[in-house]
DNA sequence: AAGTTCGTCAACCGCGCAGAT
DNA sequence: TATCTGCGCGGTTGACGAACT
């Protein structure tokens, strides 16, 4: 059996938040808070799934939420915490108070990648570019700070293929920096691979 | 001035995890 | 133990305005 949509879809508004949605939303939920956010549009009165609720309140609407460019501190906190935890935003996002995930995300997308190809450096690996190499295979285990459960710590250790990220594709061809297919016969984002991969080829 | 390309960012989608049954 | 359900996360999309030709 398929796993079941988070809601209902039928009839249901997507896109872009009105103010009178936020309103309401903002309204309900400081009056109420919220005990199950598939709950919350029925009982605030809105066209929208529990998910899209969720995701405006944490994002936008919430009243500690902080709006505007990050400052030049915040931002090397976030590429400093980057180098450490790799795209695990929510972690990130969590060390910078009234941040989100989501803002946070697209910054560096839009923002530090840019500033940091420009200095020489590889935002995958924040090593310089004429260093890239191949980003190690690391396990969420290996990446998270904290530990794990043994058993966890074992399971971890058994998943020797990790996803390839699919921005390393894109990184990789906007420096002009191209891998050959030598770790792969077929390698594509999104793929998987073991091991690490030899040399790459510049294009110039 | 009009058309095209680029950059930004809000929002959506799908998956994994954890708790409940 | 297996299945269901809800939440949260990370990747991706698409609308829109700005910059460029």
């Amino acid at each position: 059996m398929g796993r079941q949509p988070c809601c209902d879809k039928v009839g249901l508004k997507k896109g872009p938040w009105t103010a009178e949605e936020d309103q309401k939303l903002v309204t309900f939920l400081l009056a109420n808070g919220h005990c199950c956010w598939r709950a919350v549009p029925k009982l605030a009165g809105l066209l929208r799934c529990g998910k899209s609720c969720r995701l405006r309140w944490t994002n936008y609407l919430r009243p500690d939420v902080k709006r505007g460019l990050l400052s030049s501190e915040e931002e090397r906190t976030v590429i400093d915490l980057h180098e450490q935890l790799g795209n695990r935003w929510s972690k990130i996002a969590s060390q910078l108070p009234g941040r989100t995930d989501n803002e946070i995300k697209n910054h560096w997308n839009t923002h530090i990648k840019k500033k940091l190809r420009k200095m020489g450096i590889y935002p995958v690996t924040h090593k310089p570019l004429h260093q890239a190499r191949f980003p190690p295979p690391l396990t969420r285990q290996e990446q998270d700070t904290g530990g794990g459960s043994p058993e966890k710590e074992e399971k971890e250790k058994e998943k020797a293929v990790v996803a390839i990220p699919q921005t390393w594709a894109q990184d990789v061809c906007a420096d002009k920096v191209l891998w050959t297919p030598l770790y792969t016969s077929s390698c594509t984002a999104g793929d998987h691979y073991s091991g690490l991969p030899t040399t790459p080829r510049l294009f110039s």
